[in-house]
Formats: C-alpha cells, structure tokens, sequence
DNA sequence: TTTTTATTGTGTTATTTTTACACGATTGCT
DNA sequence: AGCAATCGTGTAAAAATAACACAATAAAAA
C-alpha cells in the first residue's frame, strides 16, 4: 500500500496501478526543509534609499549584517510569517508588503540546507525611529552596502531591483514618506529609486495629471528657502481608478 | 547551551548574551515543511494558448486536472527540480524556465501543510507532440479551464498573469514558436497571450524596428493563401542588445 | 535692512511615439 | 477564370515625451 502510493509520487511517469487514497501519507513521505522568510525592509531618509538590517548572531559571520527574518512556524502562511518579523522588529503593523522571491541554493545557509522566501517591505522611517534597545538594528544606506550574511547581499540587491521596476506599475513610493510631502521630496524619492535624474517640471507635470494628488493647502515649515506645498496620496481614488492604471513611464 | 540558541532565535528582539556557535544546531531546531514545485507549461497552438496538465493521482481529486510537479529532494536547488520535473514529463531540456511564485496556503494540500513554488514553462508543441503513453497528459486551453486540482487554478491564473507582464519586457514568445515562423504567427500569439488585438502593420513596425528577426528568405508552404515570409528569432543580436532594451509597448 | 542663496511654481515648443487606416499583389482553391 | 484569404507596404493625425528659463518667495547671512 504504502510503497505503491511512494511509487506513484516519485515516478509519475509511470501510470498509477489506481488512485492514491490517503493524501496524509503521501505528503508524510516527502522530504522537508527548514523554511525562513527574510524581510527587505526598505526606508527613505535624507534623500537616500535605506534598507534595514540586524547584526547577524551567528559566530560565522559575526560582525555582518543581515536581513530581519526568522523560520516559518508550522503551519503558518508565509506571508503572516513575513508580517509577524516586520512586527516583532519594528513594532510597526499595516504596512507595505510583499512577496518577492523563493532563495533555494542548497549552501546558502552554513547550518545546511534552508530555504527562505524574501518579502520586500516599504516603511515611513519617521514612523520608526530606533530605539535605544534597538543598538543591533540600523538603516544602511542600499547603494553603500557591499557585503552581508548569507546571501543576503544576493537577496537584498536582487529585491531592489525588483522594487524599482514595481514602483513604475504601482504607486508604492508614498509608503516611504510621511502623510504630507511636497514634491520634492516625492520627486527625491523616485530618482533615489530609479537612480535616476528627472526633469522637475516634467515631474509634476506627470503626477498632476495621475490624478492621485491631494493638494492639503499647507506648506512646509522646516525649511531654509521657499516652502513647497504639502499634498497627500489619494488612497481612495486610486483604488477606484487603477484597473485603468497601467503605470508610471518616465 | 543549546537552549540559549534558541531564545537568540525564537526571540530576537532580546539582545542575544553571545553569538550562536553551531549553524547546524540552529537549522536543526527550525520546523521542517515539506516543498513541491509545479510546472505551468504553456503551449501555443492553432492560435490558443495552452497549458499541460495531467490528472491528479489523488483519489479525493478524482477527474480533476493539475499542474505537473513533484516533491523537492534533499538539496535540491529548486530550479532543477523544476527542470527535473519538465524532463521527466515532456523529455525536454533547454528550455525556457523561470520562478514565479510560492505558495504557502496551509490547507492548500488535502494532505496537509505543502508548500510549493511554481514555475512558468514554455515550450513549442510541435516538440512534444504527445505520446500514446501520456494519456494522462493533456494540452488544455487556458481560457476555458473552470477548476482544478488543489489550488492549481489560482497558481495557473497568477503564472498566466505573470507571464502575460513578463512577455512584455522579454521576448519570451519565442520560445513557444516553431524555429521558422511568420508574423501572423508571432502575432497571433502575442493576441493570445495579452487578450488583445493588434494592428498587423503597427505590429510589424514594432518588431522590424527592435531589430532581432532574421530574415530566412524562405516562405510558408502549408497555408492555403499567399505565404508569408519566414524568420528566426536572432537570439545572439538581443543578448547584445538586451541591455539596452527595456520592453515593448503595445 | 539689504543682499545672497536655495528652491518654488509655471508653459511652450520640438521631437518622438503611437495610433488609425486601405489597397494592390500573391497564392491556393473551386 | 474567378474567389477567398492573407501578404506587404506608407502616411497623416494625435498623443506623449523631452528640453528648457525666469520671476516669486522665504530664510539666512551680511
């Protein structure tokens, strides 16, 4: 019975003398692997594209840095696994998320074979400012970054570029600023990103007639020359309009 | 000992008191789940797209149709699982395979916790004509599959999907031609594929102007109209270029 | 209080890209 | 010989993009 069901399941070439019965067994003869998820958590701050990272605790690679992330637990969606780290680090609920890439390279992990799943995640670093407690968790700047732990190097670069060709079919960016921005911080943001230098005026041009701008009426106060207006994103009309919406091209 | 890598592992908020000295330890302490992959191989033929399905062995999806996968053995890089898988059922090697997604339901196997990353596939019909022995394997049209197997729809609906995006920054099409094909050909799949009709002479400025057909000289011989022209695909020409080429744009 | 510095807000024009659209030529079929 | 189907080709209008400059404002420095 048993060896007839791992038959079928391992050589399905073959055609099944009948139905395998008890899908318990089946899925109890497969091999298993440790499962991690890794957050790429990604903030803007000082004009500069910053990514979030722990000092790995492993001795092999003390004194490197590493992605946030932590094994699935048993049973839990890998997605919830994700939010539970992005919580457990920042403290921070309902923010940006989402699933970027499955890493499988059987030496990726010292300790033998781990897969992890890379989440990529955009958060308002005014809304998380470290703590003191926080002394093994720091903002690195994405284009300095030039080693890590793991293949985290490998995951963390291939998740910004899978950010930068996301941000262009969906308005991602606004999670990484505060409610009110002007637009030239939206602007910094987006060549921050893209790596890129735009024409300003073209720049508004474009956002404006996306239609997905509130114009608060307010201005900035903080700065040393004339304050820009303050404008929020438009959650609402955005969520109404974006079938139509096929993305941003600069 | 052992206890204290735990805690820095389950809790890594708390400061851990030293660095963890045992990877292995540390893996051997995470829940283990058992991976698949599945393969969703599209077709193109007689101007649909299509995809390969073979009726799943479990006795509790009788008659139900499903994506091709397998388990993923111990240490097995997950991309040659799905190669290993695509050869088994179709004999092909060297073709065009790309990962699209995990999921991680956990009732999404009837025989408990399975995770599966899914794989787009895409491969030219007239290469894998099937056999008398793959009666379980069939070319089913995408746009009139109604239900599957597991969660297999929503895996073939997302990789459609995928693909239908992917197909626009990577000339993907390709693949699923014949080596010599015309430009109604090429045509009718991209109207497969996007859902869309095109405008023949625009979509033959598109494509002259991206510069990677090679014209053979040659023309169709089994139409029963005036025959058309015949190209290749100038796969060296677009590996040069491909730097430089960011998409098409219908 | 004046000047300097930095940045805001605003339109137009040239260029490129996209779209829409039609007809004579060629082949196989009857 | 005539019909049916598709091939191959170009142009003009419309839309999108790119390039570009200057007066107005606020804070900071002199």
């Amino acid at each position: 019975m048993m060896s007839n069901e791992n038959a079928a399941a391992t050589t399905p070439r073959t055609k099944p003398a009948g139905l395998i019965k008890s899908a318990e067994k089946l899925v109890a003869s497969y091999p298993r692997v440790p499962i991690t998820v890794d957050c790429v958590i990604f903030g803007f701050d000082e004009n500069e594209l910053k990514v979030l990272l722990i000092r790995s605790d492993l001795e092999i690679f003390r004194g490197k840095w590493s992605l946030l992330g932590d094994f699935a637990d048993d049973n839990e969606e890998l997605d919830d696994a994700a939010y539970r780290v992005l919580c457990e680090r920042t403290g921070m609920t309902d923010v940006y998320l989402e699933q970027v890439r499955t890493f499988s390279k059987p030496n990726r992990h010292p300790g033998g074979r781990v897969l992890t799943v890379a989440y990529c995640s955009l958060l308002n670093i005014e809304q998380h400012k470290l703590g003191k407690m926080d002394n093994e968790l720091h903002w690195h700047t994405v284009k300095n970054i030039k080693e890590m732990a793991f293949d985290h190097k490998e995951i963390m670069d291939y998740s910004y570029n899978w950010l930068q060709k996301r941000i262009m079919e969906h308005p991602l960016g606004f999670n990484l600023l505060p409610e009110k921005f002007s637009l030239r911080e939206l602007q910094n943001l987006y060549e921050a990103i893209l790596d890129v230098k735009l024409d300003r005026r073209n720049f508004r041009k474009k956002f404006f007639s996306m239609d997905f701008l509130i114009d608060t009426g307010e201005y900035e106060d903080d700065v040393p020359h004339r304050p820009g207006r303050l404008y929020q994103f438009n959650f609402e009309k955005y969520e109404q309009n974006k079938r139509r919406w096929t993305g941003i091209d600069f």
